[in-house]
DNA sequence: TATATTTACGAACGGTCGGTCGTTTTGTAG
DNA sequence: CTACAAAACGACCGACCGTTCGTAAATATA
């Protein structure tokens, strides 16, 4: 190991598997992900693969805690340690992208896309996929909590509903978003948010870059 | 071929292969199936499966189509010619019962859970599913033209949000659908719904059975 | 420089997959 | 019964998969 903080070749390699297996899976999904895939898009060894993990169910498990981890990081604490008086629209542009990049463009160009546009049915990489989603419960309900309540974001609807609606959607939730509609490009929409983010004074670097 | 109506041995077997792989589609699917193990499952041999179609995709769109043809006979035409007055009650409970099968059950038990409980990555298919998602926003508008609109069903959303809302379940829709929750189990909902036919003077037997 | 350990490699294995081919069984018609 | 065509079978193919293993290169420590 080196004695500095620069990454050593095996974290390096680590976490460039880590982020093409990610991207691999947006195509595939998880369950489709392919160590052959993957190994080849990086001029690796198949084999060297299992140095840093004991299967390909393991690796699984850490391109979902990666993907977690990142957009908890970049995306979810960033907003809820934004300034009170903005967390509504916050919740409301967040939720309207989640889904947005979720769902309705495949394949798409934007970071939250490759963190939720996989899914997976065999078990362990299943439960852990549902993990993520109470937190993203809990974020929206620590949102509503303070500056929103869940009934501004979704009138006549109770927690209970909104959860099962984020079971359903296998990522966010379903709240009123007027901006989405034929015609609204995704481009337009991220250039609304940015506006907005500006518009308020919260640092737009917060979020994610366009790959 | 038999000169009555019976089915021939072909026509059987293919039914079967098609039922089979619907249920499988729900535990791996549509992009998971496997011949072999459809093959195995009924006893049949992989090679005999190329008599009835000319490639694996090719039985998956079979099984897209018949699908949603099951579907459509069994439910959606019997809820159009239902009479006027009770078109809203089939709309809400439809489109409650399609979102809880299709989601919140995984491997469940019901008859419109086979019929959606699947997905797929691959072109050809992906775009089979996507004209199924259209046509299911189709039936709803019917249904909203007539004795119930949309905003009925779903106060403040237009139409385009609630087609997009379509596109993310994959299936059909997000409604207020406030009999969904924790503690209200299956076998409750289907419960109410029977309740609900017959208090209209619906025929119950249109709704499919358990398998 | 010499040594030890991490890291990556190439070859190979067993297994499953979709798909092909020649043959045999099954059911119908004459 | 014979003739014929549909239908199903079993063996086999090449490809890809996840995984193992022995070895070589790269890097750290001394």
């Amino acid at each position: 190991m080196t004695q500095d903080g620069r990454l050593i070749r095996g974290e390096r390699t680590r976490s460039a598997v880590l982020d093409q297996a990610l991207l691999l899976a947006t195509v595939s999904g998880l369950d489709g992900l392919s160590l052959s895939q993957v190994a080849d898009a990086l001029g690796v060894s198949k084999s060297g693969l299992f140095a840093h993990w004991r299967s390909k169910e393991a690796l699984q498990l850490a391109v979902v805690d990666q993907a977690r981890a990142q957009w908890t990081d970049r995306v979810i604490r960033p907003a809820l340690t934004a300034p009170a008086g903005v967390r509504r629209l916050w919740a409301v542009h967040l939720s309207r992208l989640a889904f947005y990049e979720a769902k309705v463009l495949p394949g798409g160009c934007f970071f939250a896309n490759a963190h939720f546009e996989f899914n997976a049915r065999p078990g362990a990489v299943r439960d852990r996929l549902a993990a993520e989603q109470t937190d993203w419960m809990t974020f929206l309900t620590g949102l509503a909590t303070d500056a929103v309540t869940l009934g501004d974001l979704r009138p006549g609807t109770d927690p209970a509903v909104l959860a099962y609606h984020v079971e359903a959607l296998g990522v966010c939730t379903v709240m009123q978003a007027p901006v989405l509609g034929p015609g609204i490009t995704y481009p337009h929409a991220r250039r609304a948010l940015l506006d907005h983010l500006r518009a308020v004074s919260i640092d737009p670097t917060i979020l994610p870059e366009q790959p």
